[in-house]
DNA sequence: ATTACATATGTAATATTATAACACTTAGAG
DNA sequence: CTCTAAGTGTTATAATATTACATATGTAAT
């Protein structure tokens, strides 16, 4: 028989915890607080911070999901899980986040990385904009 | 005569809790929390979280420090108040925190913007390595 | 199946980071 | 001199995150 059945679980299945907070991330595509997080899961049975802070480490750590340091809310990533380096734009007015997906910016970040020989593990961006929305109004 | 004596004098005189922050910072010329900062001048006055986040503020507004999103924490600029965007590495092992200086990048990161058509007001760019020390150890 | 181990869970307590509200003071422009 | 914007001092509280510890679960090897 094949040897696929030996490969490990893990890196497929997700805990309840892990999944309710993912699927909460994935479902809304903006970015959340931990704290809304743990009242909106609360009838899932979510009772404490710890319990979301956990998920929220596990889900970094794979990828799945994104800190946004600068507003301490998590998102979930949607680069098919890009190598925990990340770029996004935030909106100066609104607030509004969006991870940057354009591959010639990131490209020609990782480019200057190496050009300066920089030995970067990985690297969080944030680009501060006025949104569509917000410069029209 | 001159206008000249009309300009204000704000520009160039900080306050006090202004003063003795950006000092202290200065002469530390790494990353310190907003509640170190604290402790460390209650015997120049400060008793309150207020009065330091109050002075931080203004003193990040005037781009003479930085804050670092992801280590809640405040560095002297080092570059003669960069308009306000930053870039830094991040050891990930010591947690020692520089700021990226080297023009090429970061003319280089600014092209890229333009070049995507990106309007961006300002940036901050966390870059977490391993440093030279971290490194032979 | 049973053990061993790493990982996750549940819970309470507490630490850390940051802001709201309000009364008062000071510096500078007119 | 007076008006105003900015800063101060203080108390209380909000928001974010972690420590500690006992228990449970999933997986791999026996």
């Amino acid at each position: 028989m094949s040897s696929t059945h030996t490969h490990s679980k893990k890196s497929q299945s997700l805990t309840k915890n892990q999944r309710i907070v993912l699927d909460l991330l994935q479902n809304s595509g903006e970015p959340l607080k931990a704290y809304f997080i743990l009242d909106s899961l609360k009838k899932e049975g979510l009772n404490s911070p710890l319990q979301v802070y956990r998920a929220l480490d596990k889900l970094v750590e794979l990828g799945k999901i994104h800190k946004i340091e600068s507003i301490n809310s998590f998102i979930i990533c949607n680069n098919s899980n890009c190598a925990s380096n990340t770029a996004f734009t935030i909106c100066e007015r609104c607030g509004k986040v969006k991870e940057i997906k354009n591959k010639y910016l990131t490209d020609g970040v990782s480019d200057l990385v190496k050009d300066n020989q920089l030995e970067i593990t990985r690297y969080n961006l944030e680009f501060y904009v006025l949104c569509k929305s917000c410069k029209i109004n």
